[in-house]
DNA sequence: TTTCTCCATTCCCATATCGTTGTACGGGAA
DNA sequence: TTCCCGTACAACGATATGGGAATGGAGAAA
């Protein structure tokens, strides 16, 4: 039975290659940092290079990569640029990751836990 | 009123990094396509060597780091040695993101076709 | 034991990406 | 107009990462 006809979803490479670009686009410390720092509302540029550790012209770039992923919008206002979470979601993504994490490490702390009440 | 008091979560530079790092290991078409042929259950190193076109050497590396992130776990019958989904929030994740780039295809056809529509 | 299979690891190269520096653009004020 | 400020862009070096080829190593069979 091909798969066109069981109803099962075949991804394509193309599909992969997109998917995989956008997770990578929040693969970088500090692109998370300024989309967190984007949680609470709109954030000029300013704001946000005096927040972040980070030169001016870094800040840029990831906030340029961020609006192409479409994770970030930019509004320019006179000579200064204002930036906006495009989609709340991508908050639940980093959340869904946190909670994954905290699993890890309580599933690491019993197991060490385990291995200190076991006589080896 | 300093953050401890406030209630708000203010994540730490390495809390970042854990994250980005996971996102990393999802920032690979190869391992995503991986994890999307564990996801209907465990399988043998082999059988996702035929499935996928890419060399053993390849595969095992991608299955290491994949298991590093805790995505997959090993398991080792004699010579053989099976793979499966350790969390099945990853697919969560995935499925997350395709719902993103699904809605900003969307998006991006009304605004062509209200371009196409508009009298310029 | 030897030999074979299956998988992991190592080395090397090509490419990609991050951060810095310097520069260019664009708007507002003088 | 000229100047300054805020931002984006370009070019560079450093580092990281994926892929291929070769090697290593564990387990099973002879």
């Amino acid at each position: 039975m091909p798969d066109a006809m069981s109803g099962k979803r075949v991804p394509s490479r193309e599909l992969f290659d997109l998917v995989a670009g956008h997770f990578r686009v929040l693969g970088e410390p500090a692109r998370l940092a300024l989309l967190h720092s984007l949680a609470d509302g709109e954030r000029s540029a300013a704001s946000l290079l005096a927040e972040m550790k980070i030169s001016q012209a870094n800040l840029s770039k990831h906030m340029t990569v961020l609006c192409q992923a479409g994770f970030v919008t930019r509004r320019r206002e006179g000579p200064y640029v204002h930036y906006q979470l495009a989609d709340a979601r991508v908050l639940s993504l980093c959340e869904l990751m946190c909670d994954r994490l905290e699993s890890d490490a309580i599933s690491a702390h019993e197991l060490i836990a385990t291995r200190m009440l076991r006589e080896d």
